[in-house]
DNA sequence: AGACTCGGGTTACCGCTAGTAACACATTAT
DNA sequence: ATAATGTGTTACTAGCGGTAACCCGAGTCT
């Protein structure tokens, strides 16, 4: 057990376990969330045991899958975020990026957002708040250091920053997850709208006549 | 089979119904979102098909739990909403009122919120998209009413009152779920931020020295 | 050569879930 | 008395996540 073989495993391993993440990928956007892990062996040509002994459980699995996934979008909305032009151009780009990305890829974005939950998991410590929604809360902390890195928000900055990231992740999320699936209007009227929102437009609104004004 | 004896069933059903509903309650209560149909049937005292025979399957008896707890926390955000005060303390005491309700409940809201969507509903057009956020979506709706009611917002007011009425509601719900998550501050520090965010604190805030700005 | 470990793979199983078919008892209508 | 109807149970199916036990081929030591 020289290190040259142990090499030629690791990266036996490594091809192997990227084969069956992509199996898995071609079966989440055939199956959406509720993609079985006998349904991925299937696919990846092999039996359930080995699944398990490349990543744990679904969880790990559903973990290393959405990494991936999470990443490119990651550095999808970095690019957009750091492309030179004014913040508000950079903010639009951003949240096209977004809107983009799951519109071109409805399944894959519902496995991510809205994985199904294991059944059986009673005990085992598999906690749903952590596996829930990676996606959600890594924008959050990535938007919330972007902003308390670049703006001048006085006292209390980085709570601030904070609540604002995963505020305006969420406020992304919630109004993509309403678009995609009624479409009322075009991304760039989304895209506008949202900014127009984040621009202080809500306040800046005048009452309705006849009404005490929301 | 006349009419008196028709309704004596029918109350007789209700009652049952709700006795169930209750018995339901306790079980989400107590094990969270993974609450299994075993557990209910039993905690009501009885068995399963019972349970199938009033719901359906169940995503009915989730729409119906579901509906009870929407229901009562619509009730108090339009109360919230509706008090009278300036437009900001509303707003204010609106997200107070969302996020006093997940604090208190944080069982139940996980059950609203994340439901393990069914392992082996393959078939039967159980559809994941419109069972899996129903309070988020009624939240913004009746948000964009209200905002479209009570706002001049000029030219296609209809459609960015509803993207902004889901993009608050998005935003509220993943900063409540974070801070709920972590708990980095108090509740009237979160709305504040949040209010301050809605009010155009982003735009106006300057840039850091040294970088582009965000 | 022959025994021997060892990594990659499969079969066959467990316990659990959602959901259902079929049967049993009581009450009421005819 | 007897048929029908609602109310409940037992016992089952099919499929899930997860695992124990076995199996086989390739390299290694004696």
């Amino acid at each position: 057990m020289d290190t040259t073989q142990r090499t030629e495993q690791q990266r036996s391993a490594d091809r192997r376990r990227r084969e069956l993440l992509e199996a898995a990928d071609r079966v989440v956007l055939r199956d959406g969330p509720q993609a079985s892990m006998n349904a991925i062996a299937a696919e990846a040509g092999i039996t359930k045991p080995i699944l398990y002994r490349h990543f744990g459980d679904k969880g790990g699995l559903y973990a290393a899958l959405a990494k991936r996934h999470t990443d490119a979008l990651l550095n999808s909305l970095r690019a957009a975020l750091d492309a030179p032009a004014e913040r508000r151009e950079r903010v639009e780009a951003t949240l096209d990026t977004y809107l983009a990305a799951i519109e071109a890829r409805p399944q894959v974005y519902r496995f991510l957002m809205h994985p199904a939950e294991g059944s059986t998991g009673a005990e085992q410590g598999f906690d749903v708040g952590k596996h829930s929604a990676p996606l959600l809360r890594r924008m959050g902390e990535e938007l919330a250091q972007v902003i308390e890195d670049r703006l001048d928000l006085g006292p209390n900055s980085q709570q601030l920053a904070r609540v604002w990231g995963h505020g305006i992740v969420g406020m992304m999320h919630a109004a993509g997850d309403w678009w995609l699936g009624e479409q009322p209007c075009s991304r760039a009227e989304l895209v506008k709208s949202l900014a127009d929102l984040l621009w202080g437009r809500l306040a800046a609104a005048g009452d309705k006549i006849g009404g005490p004004g929301f």
